[in-house]
DNA sequence: TTGATATATCCGATTTTCCGTATATTCTAT
DNA sequence: ATAGAATATACGGAAAATCGGATATATCAA
């Protein structure tokens, strides 16, 4: 069974969807996310230099929270933002990200994933 | 010493700032406050339903994480936003507070307050 | 079928958060 | 000085979050 099958929360309270963005680790992702549209394990696991297991224990917990949704491809699981992020969300994500774009850690990690070599699907690195 | 003259944080870490709004009674107070612009800790704890020392406790870590600041008067302490918070940090709480104002606990809140005999200084609940 | 790559989950341990209750502090009025 | 109201903090325990490392699963290619 696909993890893509699982049911997503209809309906967070705002403190849950807080409590999700309150790791630096979900916040990494979330911010690459936002920015790159969608991206895969691998690609996250690049940019941030941390565990795989770790990464993915972030992310299935994004996914539980119904702020990411997944898409498997081949061998390679994409995430996006959801859907059904609630609008306030999204705003918060996207302002969140505009005023710390050039702050550590996330302007490392951009820069990261922009020089990663060997990108899945057609994402290149030129 | 009076709790006023702790020194606040300069700048916190995004996910600092999410970790702070990741609670329920947090999240209740602040939409309160950000409501109504000012309110000691006795009005919370009328409107809140809950423990005055669950209350303080969790204004404290609001304090220490910069998201209010207190003002002494008389024997009340007003909390409010604080002034040095993110712009991101502050559209966040008025949006979250306007998509989430008439369902519970927040409409439940708001109404006990307005209700509530002999509030401090010149508000008054009529 | 075997191997390689990508991803997910399990396990035990540590750390952090949250709570209720008791007590301390601060200020005001008498 | 004493009492009372409003607020803050200390203490110990319970619950939750997080971690590193080992392992399981899925997909594809040879």
């Amino acid at each position: 069974m696909s993890t893509a099958t699982i049911e997503p929360r209809t309906s967070s309270a705002p403190e849950e969807i807080f409590q999700a963005l309150a790791d630096s680790t979900r916040l990494r992702c979330l911010a690459l996310i936002e920015t790159h549209g969608e991206l895969c394990v691998c690609e996250l696991v690049h940019a941030l230099e941390l565990s795989q297991p770790k990464i993915s224990r972030h992310l299935k917990l994004l996914r539980e929270s119904g702020l990411v949704s997944d898409r498997r491809e081949r061998i390679w699981v994409h995430y996006r933002l959801a859907d059904t992020l609630p609008s306030w969300a999204r705003t918060t994500l996207h302002e969140v990200v505009a005023a710390h774009a050039h702050d550590a850690p996330f302007a490392d990690d951009a820069r990261r994933l922009a020089h990663m070599p060997d990108r899945p699907d057609g994402r290149c690195s030129n």
